[in-house]
RNA sequence: GGAGAGGUGGCAGAGUGGUUGAAUGCGGCGGUCUUGAAAACCGUUGUACCGAGGAAUCGGUACCGGGGGUUCGAAUCCCUCCCUCUCCGCCA
């Protein structure tokens, strides 16, 4: 959410970042409202200092045993007109709240203007020393051949239990992918100083709200409708909101979390794209970073966040490169972001195996996150998170880098010690 | 799910219809004392919005879990929802 004052100040800032978002443009409706309810508000105050006045003569006149009744039958009107105007300047506050809700946050200058993921710009890549892109011949296997081959990966019986995009992991397979999880978790806290959180994987209304994805991406977002909880799309939901409703000390910032949860997505409208076996699924394992710091800290803090997430590629040794998301690409919360593309030779594509996003104070505002100086007044934190990072497309990245010529899949060496095996065949 | 208790400022904790934005304590900030610190003592201390001002600041309004109601007037009374705790039931 932006300042409406912010907004008010910025209007063809603002309305170039909803243009550029591909977002709807309710802002001449907003300011209208904004005016409307200064308008109102000036009114309404005005008679309730006047009630208030009042109140104060007759609880005098009380006191002192005198007769209040010609105050209070005056006040008796004051105090309806006083109830017509509250009402109404509700109502336009509430049209302002949710239009607020509906309006993305600005791209930093530092972003790439662009229209598409085609404009997003490469800014390095990596991979181990000797790794040559191309395969030696064409007999590797994909990611959903070799893993049934090895009876590691379960797409079918996955879609007889719960429906298709819910793989299950099986034997070896569910081994390496808990390895995974476990190795990346204890590398951000042990190498990165990050503290472990293993939150709640249904979250109520106003955290998913605090975060960005509710109103814009409810239809993505699974949700059990007795309870209005929401399974979550990333544990940056339920981490992020950690802190809702708080005032953090300056000292203590930046606070680093890491978490490793379960992730559930509907991918509402998504069919056809990019959609076989763990290109897409509806529910995924993720590690995810986050952090609260100070405004003049999150840049720097961002680019802190990526190296984090590509040391984990590094010590897995997996090719990858950076990209620079455009303007067009970025996500309706954040300010700037960095996909981290794992390579997948047997695609030969790069596939996005994590996000790391600055937010600003876009998602603290909303989540009413804030910290104090010494001495100051409460300030928006700014939020950024990044995955650390999903296991799916990166255990496609493996499978693919790792097989050997025969068909088996060779642990990265890095796993080794949490699965007690070499190498699965 | 049933019965009961409760949700008040950064924290703890008073307050049951009218100078209560809210006692008191802790913490924080400033000061006295001290070579320095601690202790002691004195003073001070919330947030948001609207308006005025260059600014320090000032004026107004709102806020005692959320929403609604009663009343001239609500932290205080009523309704409703949420949450926490205790006991019982059920259960991994």
């Amino acid at each position: 959410m932006l300042d409406l004052k912010f907004i008010r100040e910025n209007v063809s800032l603002v309305k170039e970042a909803i243009k550029s978002k591909h977002e709807k443009d309710n802002l001449d409706q907003l300011l209208e409202l904004d005016t409307k309810r200064r308008e109102l508000l000036k009114l309404v105050e005005e008679l309730k200092s006047q009630k208030n006045k009042a109140s104060d003569e007759v609880a005098r006149l009380k006191r002192e045993g005198r007769d209040a009744s010609e105050i209070i039958q005056k006040m008796k009107s004051v105090s309806d007109e006083i109830s017509v105007l509250d009402k109404q300047l509700s109502e336009i506050e509430k049209q302002i709240n949710d239009i607020l809700l509906t309006i993305p946050n600005i791209p930093h200058s530092s972003v790439p203007i662009g229209e598409d993921s085609t404009q997003n710009v490469e800014v390095r890549r990596w991979a181990p020393e000797g790794y040559s892109y191309e395969l030696q011949n064409n007999h590797y296997l994909d990611h959903l051949a070799l893993g049934k081959k090895l009876g590691i990966l379960d797409f079918e019986r996955g879609a007889k239990i719960s429906g298709s995009g819910f793989p299950v992991y099986v034997g070896k397979g569910a081994t390496l992918e808990r390895a995974l999880i476990n190795f990346m978790l204890d590398y951000h806290i042990q190498k990165h100083g990050y503290k472990e959180i293993f939150p709640p994987f249904l979250v109520n209304r106003d955290s998913m709200i605090g975060t960005g994805q509710i109103p814009k991406l409810e239809e993505d977002m699974y949700h059990c409708n007795e309870d209005d909880l929401f399974p979550i799309p990333t544990a940056e939901v339920p981490i992020t909101n950690f802190y809702r409703d708080e005032i953090l000390m300056e000292e203590n910032l930046p606070i680093k979390f890491v978490g490793y949860s379960a992730c559930f997505r509907r991918e509402a409208g998504s069919y056809g794209k990019e959609t076989k076996g763990f290109l897409r699924v509806h529910q995924f394992n993720k590690v995810e970073m986050v952090k609260f710091v100070k405004p003049e800290d999150s840049y720097d803090e961002l680019e802190k966040l990526v190296n984090d997430a590509e040391d984990i590629l590094k010590e897995l040794k997996i090719p990858y490169r950076i990209m620079l998301l455009c303007t067009g690409d970025l996500s309706f919360s954040a300010a700037k972001c960095y996909d981290i593309e794992v390579w997948a030779p047997v695609e030969k594509k790069y596939l996005e195996a994590s996000s790391c996003s600055n937010f600003e104070s876009f998602q603290a505002r909303r989540a009413n996150i804030r910290f104090r100086r010494k001495g100051g007044k409460p300030e928006f934190v700014h939020t950024l998170n990044g995955s650390g990072l999903a296991t799916s497309r990166l255990m496609v990245a493996i499978m693919e880098n790792y097989q050997t010529p025969e068909g088996k899949l060779i642990v990265p060496k890095a796993l080794q010690k949490y699965t007690g095996f070499e190498i699965i065949d």
